[in-house]
RNA sequence: CGGGGUAUGGCGCAGUUUGGCAGCGCGUCCGCUUUGGGAGCGGAAGGCCCCCGGUUCAAAUCCGGGUACCCCGACCA
């Protein structure tokens, strides 16, 4: 099909949309690809809808040949199979809920292993029946609190998702792999550059999981890598245990008049000042902090957590969330502290001193009963200067193991590049990606929640074991988008691209749109998706700079080399031309795009 | 949820300080010229100046209230 820009619906803004900060949402607009209707949601324009049905066409392509069926849902969901797994209180103001004129509860859907499980359930009941891989593409949506970067997070969306179910772990962990595979070939058909990352399941639940990311600045989402090849989404990072503590003879806490010293920066300050260190000056590595934080369950129970971080670290938020999943971390307000007297602002502790002696303070043991999790650098024997629980006091040389313990540790301090990696290959790099993917074995939760049991062999009715996977389909688009434009606009590769070839008639010669007119139709017929600038009204340079704006891959311009009976080739992506003799343009343009 | 900013024709913006005919560039339409890097001249269409209320002879502009959108942040003990 030959698509004319004299008719195509298709406007390209000279200037850049004033609320496009980063560079897909900037250019996709700019080039007429999609249009803002409210926030975190767009209308795909026919260049831009070409573009996704590409990038659709690819996923159902490689799940189709790895095994998958497809299937479609409805976007509008009943509340019920959602109560049943409490993902409807779970999901809080994430989703969009809505009422029938019965007032019935209904939702838009956010995700679907709802209503996978529930259809298998429905149809199947033996073990003669799996492994089964069924995936949709669908719009999803989620009521993001901050939609940001036109398609990248929106509140409507499109995402391929897809489940399996199996019989057991190995039969899962066979078809996890499978989906992994299918990943990897759709991701390099889109022409991604990509990482796959070790990751938390986050809301879904489960065990294993992997994110693929598409690094670029604009990511939402900070990874490292290690130089021996591991690889993890921030949030997932395991710190490595430190080595055994030397033991050394420390002497018995003490608790010292440390007044006006609520942060960091300023104990540090007066330790050194009033209490110095024979060998060394103190610095914040020596002090352990102590964050409070509110942890909201999903049924709205709210409890104070304290988490305890060596000084010089701080608390990543995320990171936390992470750890504490379904629950949600929310900052310790002035009314908290108000309701908490024990939890003194700026000076909280692990153990108290009302007799002289360190005793526990935070964690279960105590009495306020007030949950204390440690980062995992503060193991038994390392020696600290902590808050001890009342105004302008710390204390020193208290010792973890020895004058407190802890309910247990937690990933909760930053990551930071240079720290060194669980695998022990040396030190971490940082940097910043676009959740594109993400796959994991889910296990049993849907299947228990929704009750879908198979009998085996044995005539035995067991819980089906499931994998989920997620790849975000508008959101490829805008992460190809950024990783492969230039300052001039878009560079689609071929496979997504709105066609392989724009032709632009370059001058005002009936000659000039006579052999465009003609190498657009040969080219068509010979299976080439041709887009064709015949604007006759349009000057060159505009059409030029439309062309680099649009970003099809090639561009032939046909114009003043007519004379010598050549056309001109030009990569988008180099912007190498090359002239062509218009009798071999055909060929060599078909070899061209097949390549 | 907190902070900052914005709201004027399809897009980008000026005008608001100091109240007095609603403007500019781009785009669109008509005519003529032009056509290898975002053309020229002439003419034209297109506005609830975010909404509600107030002050005033007079409000885009001042006052009060509201709404929407954009960006940043979300713990720093």
């Amino acid at each position: 099909m030959i698509l004319r820009m004299s008719t195509l619906f298709l406007r390209t803004l000279r200037e850049d949309p004033v609320d496009a900060e980063v560079p897909s949402h900037r250019l996709l607009v700019r080039a007429g690809y999609i249009r803002r209707v409210a926030p975190g949601i767009f209308s795909w324009l026919p260049l831009g809808y070409r573009v996704l049905r590409n990038v659709e066409r690819v996923i159902r392509e490689e799940m189709d040949r790895s095994g998958g069926q497809e299937v479609h849902f409805p976007a509008l969901i009943p509340r019920e199979p959602y109560e049943a797994t409490g993902r409807w209180t779970e999901y809080g103001d994430g989703i969009f809920r809505l009422r029938d004129r019965k007032d019935g509860d209904y939702l838009l859907g956010p995700t679907h292993e709802e209503l996978f499980t529930l259809l298998v359930k429905d149809l199947y009941s033996s073990y003669k029946d799996l492994p089964l891989s069924l995936y949709q593409i669908q719009t999803k949506y989620r009521d993001e609190a901050r939609p940001r970067a036109g398609i990248l997070r929106g509140r409507e969306f499109v995402m391929k998702d897809s489940y399996s179910f199996d019989l057991d772990d190995a039969g899962q962990q066979r078809s996890y792999e499978k989906h992994r595979q299918a990943y990897i070939r759709i991701f390099d058909r889109l022409g991604l550059d990509y990482v796959i990352v070790a990751a938390t399941s986050g809301a879904m639940g489960g065990s294993a999981s992997e994110e693929f990311l598409a690094p670029a600045e604009t990511g939402e989402d900070t990874f490292v890598r290690s130089p021996g090849g591991y690889a993890a989404n921030v949030e997932a990072v395991v710190t490595p245990a430190p080595g055994p503590v030397a033991s050394v003879d420390v002497p018995a806490a003490h608790v010292e008049d440390t007044p006006d010293t609520p942060t960091i920066e300023t104990l540090v300050a007066l330790a050194n000042d009033r209490f110095p260190r024979p060998d060394r000056r103190w610095n914040a590595g020596d002090t352990l902090k102590n964050v409070v934080v509110t942890l909201r369950q999903p049924d709205g129970t709210r409890t104070p957590l304290v988490v305890g971080i060596p000084g010089d670290r701080e608390v990543d938020l995320r990171r936390l969330e992470a750890a504490v999943q379904p629950a949600e971390v929310e900052p310790f307000t002035d009314a908290d502290f108000a309701s908490n007297p024990t939890l003194v602002r700026g000076y909280i502790g692990p153990a108290s001193f009302e007799t002289g002696e360190a005793s526990q303070y935070l964690g279960a043991e105590a009495t306020a009963k007030i949950r204390y999790l440690l980062d995992p650098r503060v193991v038994e024997g390392t020696r600290w200067i902590t808050g001890a629980n009342a105004p302008g006091r710390h204390v020193f040389d208290l010792v973890a193991g020895r004058d407190f313990t802890a309910d247990g540790t937690v990933e909760a301090a930053e990551v930071r590049a240079g720290d060194p990696a669980p695998d022990g290959s040396g030190p971490l790099e940082l940097a910043r990606g676009i959740e594109i993917g993400h796959i994991f074995q889910l296990g049993r939760k849907y299947a228990e929640a929704l009750d879908l049991k198979v009998l085996d062999e044995t005539g035995t009715l067991v819980t089906v074991t499931m994998g989920s996977y997620g790849i975000g389909v508008s959101r490829a688009v805008a992460a190809i988008a950024e990783q492969t434009h230039d300052d001039a606009g878009l560079v689609w590769p071929r496979e997504v691209a709105p066609a392989d070839v724009q032709i632009v008639a370059a001058g005002r010669d009936d000659a000039v749109f006579q052999a465009a007119d003609r190498l657009a139709s040969d080219l068509d017929e010979a299976g080439i998706r041709v887009l064709y600038d015949d604007r006759r009204n349009v000057s060159t340079g505009v059409k030029f700079a439309d062309s680099e704006l649009i970003g099809v891959p090639t561009i032939v311009i046909v114009g003043r080399g007519l004379g010598e009976g050549t056309i001109e080739v030009k990569d988008r992506r180099s912007g190498e031309r090359v002239h062509v003799p218009v009798t071999d343009a055909v060929v060599h343009l078909v070899e061209l795009c097949r390549r």
